[in-house]
DNA sequence: ATGTAGACTTCGGTCGACC
DNA sequence: AGGTCGACCGAAGTCTACA
């Protein structure tokens, strides 16, 4: 880990910026050499300000002044995530038993995490653990969620789901949803791609409706769906989008034209050669029988 | 904009973190309270500490200290991307007249990158601005570049090519383009979605050998792509990977093959009505034409 | 435009006590 | 577990001057 100056002047450089240009109204000229030489540390609001002057992000900050290494929290985060997008799920649990002692506070928060993945990934019925009923219960108390909750939510309907002990609406949760992640986008951007994280929530909550047969619910999400469309997504939201619309067009519209949807996804997804992904197949092949079945039922 | 600590005690609050969990080995337990209240500043290296003990990225804490909006030059940014990305040229230009000659340092570099935006959208030929050429010596000069500057670089390959005082080889850049994004991919992640910047890059090099006839160059185009397909890839980037490897096969191998998913991805892309997105439909007609007639010189 | 040095002021930060 | 107060020390940060 560098001196947070050091690493400064690092990026002051490389952007070909001078002193003046990023710390004129925030340090003196003379403090300035001293805080890049590394003397001195400096205040933290200070060093916010001289951030924007050097017009980078504050996360590059830091992946650069780590020696261009995520953080330790991050470096866990991600090859988690990594083993659980590869369905590595017997290195997850491997992982899991590891860690899930630690007397490490962030080590202890990414193995709740964790076991949550575990718990969550077969809909059938698990023991609540104590670690996942705490999340569960701070999060309903908390109004205000950051990213990592937002990310973390869809996760947890299908555990409300399954335990009927937690007495919340998933329209109560659908729209603290909706109001967080309307903080996180901006005018003209999505800067912390947070209309994934909704998507990939509405098709859990879709799902979760359809499996237990609340069809007015499920029959609603069509307008969610499509409202996301006055956003900007990028391809991963649209296909996921566009996956759901047409499973709701399996169930309550056109037939066809759903089944037709799915299979040109299917198809074009058979272009990249990819472990990285949802179960598009899986879905697909699970809605139709399902949505057959419905259809049947309702004529009857 | 608030004060350091009293956002760090809301985001404590939200993920439900004591203070011990957070401060602990950072700071005292009497500091930590006169911090939180706003009191007292706090060391820029301490403060680093303690977001990663909050497990939180500095940018999202840049942007609720921010009141829940980007900074200034983010906001910039993001809209003169928007402008560009739905083609609003004319916007754009009135954009930059208004900004050109800001006295604030932050708005000059966006005008700067406006202007690169506007001068390469077509590659006719065009007056190159100072501002233009002094970015151009600056990145050429500096070895290691930020995300920023990798984000620049795709627009530098048509100015290269059309100015030939440049006597710099588009191979050249290249091997630094490759060297950059190296060191901002990570073990299990691609946390800059740098790889997205990359498969744009190539794409840009290589329409830049087909224009100039380097076939040679092209056909060899062929191995970056594909090595990409190692790392992991959002849709975006798959898509835009599978786009050129299909143009590659329209000129070096199986021409209606390469047709065939050209048409595959087209058909795709109509299940969205979206306004944003790179100009697939321009592109693969260009390149059926011009392939045809560079297959026809070589029969003879 | 940047780097260094000394003198001086402000405030980041600890400790202990008490609520 | 927070929160607050007073006393104390060292480091952050400025200004001026000279390279």
């Amino acid at each position: 880990m560098e001196k947070v100056g050091v690493t400064t002047r690092k990026i002051r450089l490389i952007k070909g910026l001078s002193q003046k240009q990023v710390y004129a109204g925030v340090i003196s000229r003379s403090f300035a050499n001293r805080f890049e030489s590394g003397a001195n540390d400096i205040q933290a609001s200070k060093f916010l300000k001289i951030l924007d002057n050097l017009a980078i992000s504050a996360t590059e900050f830091q992946y650069i002044n780590n020696n261009y290494e995520l953080s330790q929290i991050d470096q866990m985060l991600t090859k988690v995530n990594y083993l659980y997008n590869t369905h590595a799920f017997s290195s997850l649990a491997h992982w899991l038993q590891q860690h899930k002692n630690s007397t490490n506070g962030q080590v202890r928060i990414t193995a709740g995490y964790v076991e949550l993945l575990l718990a969550t990934y077969d809909y059938r019925e698990f023991p609540l653990s104590k670690n996942i009923q705490l999340l569960m219960y701070h999060l309903l108390s908390e109004k205000n969620w950051t990213v990592q909750e937002i990310r973390i939510v869809s996760m947890l309907v299908p555990v409300i789901a399954t335990h009927k002990q937690f007495k919340v609406k998933i329209s109560t949760i659908t729209k603290r949803m909706e109001q967080n992640c309307i903080h996180y986008l901006t005018k003209y951007s999505d800067p912390f791609q947070i209309n994934n994280e909704l998507v990939n929530y509405y098709g859990v909550v879709f799902q979760n409706y359809l499996n237990s047969k609340s069809y007015t619910n499920a029959f609603a999400m069509k307008e969610k769906f499509i409202n996301l469309g006055e956003k900007p997504l990028d391809w991963d939201a649209r296909v996921a989008q566009q996956l759901w619309l047409a499973v709701w067009e399996l169930y309550f519209g056109n037939f066809k034209s759903g089944k037709l949807i799915l299979e040109k996804i299917i198809d074009f997804k058979k272009i990249f050669k990819t472990k990285f992904d949802l179960n598009i197949e899986a879905i697909t092949k699970v809605r139709l029988q399902d949505s057959q079945k419905y259809r049947n039922s309702k004529k009857e």
